[in-house]
DNA sequence: CTATTAAATAGGAATAATTCCTAATTAGGA
DNA sequence: TCCTAATTAGGAATTATTCCTATTTAATAG
């Protein structure tokens, strides 16, 4: 069952298996394309309208230490969340809010590559992301 | 002279030539490293003390939807400015603040090539940026 | 099952970053 | 020199996030 498979993610993770943190991981779970914060409030909430927002941010935060969640770059200024761990990239819309994940071992295999013959003075590089700046082309729009 | 440079930058882009936005562009010019909105307030108001805040923020936001300045997210959660245009990916430190620019032609140019051929579905590519995350190795805090 | 205790949470106040508002000023063109 | 749309000052308002402390709870050992 899922709840039994988050529940060990928390105790691999050396973290007391709470309802608050069981709620924010099932919200991080149904809220595909990286929400923020807010909207992981709103979701939580809804559930367990008595969880403060206090903890949400706390939870969001501890998460992201112990590596659960990963946070987004953009360049609004609001922080997005991340619960997809498998190795990924980025699509970023120009004009919208979207942004949407980008797999291909390929890249990211051919960057892995780059960086093993590239040296970096004084750098030792851990990860690499790339940001896939553009603009979606939804046939349905058209006409706008 | 820089000033003169400065202000055709400002033509350029249909935008007046206020002592303001002289002012943020300067600070842009001193600042290097991808300093915050905070910081280039510092600078300016150190100069020009009676400019307002807003007026800086609002400076930055135009200079940005102009093209003359971007925007770097970092996972601490403020915006920071970046007024070097020639193509570049960034360093990031995972232990501290500090992000370098990082100059590469050779890999720009890989990522171009890739993405010409690559193509994905829905999704009209218009920049890339890769962010190289990882930790900055400084010879003389080894033995810290 | 119960007691213990360190960790986690509620609730809201505090802070920090950014945006918004309006009257006054100003740059650039006529 | 004048006109007008664009820009700015100054500060209030908003938004996102962090911080604080008394209370509660999950995990562990007995």
């Amino acid at each position: 069952m899922k709840k039994e498979k988050i529940s060990m993610d928390l105790k691999n993770s050396n973290l007391k298996v709470t309802p608050q943190r069981m709620a924010v991981l099932e919200a991080l779970d149904s809220l595909k394309n990286h929400p923020t914060a807010d909207k992981i409030k709103e979701y939580v909430i809804k559930n367990h309208p008595n969880v403060a927002v206090g903890t949400i941010y706390k939870t969001l935060e501890t998460f992201f230490e112990k590596g659960l969640v990963k946070k987004v770059k953009t360049e609004k200024d609001v922080m997005r969340y991340d619960a997809i761990l498998k190795k990924h990239h980025h699509l970023y819309c120009e004009d919208t809010e979207q942004i949407e994940d980008f797999f291909d071992d390929k890249l990211t295999k051919m960057l892995e590559e780059y960086f093993k013959k590239r040296e970096i003075p004084n750098f030792q590089v851990k990860d690499l992301k790339l940001q896939i700046i553009g603009t979606f082309i939804n046939k349905k729009s058209l006409n706008k």
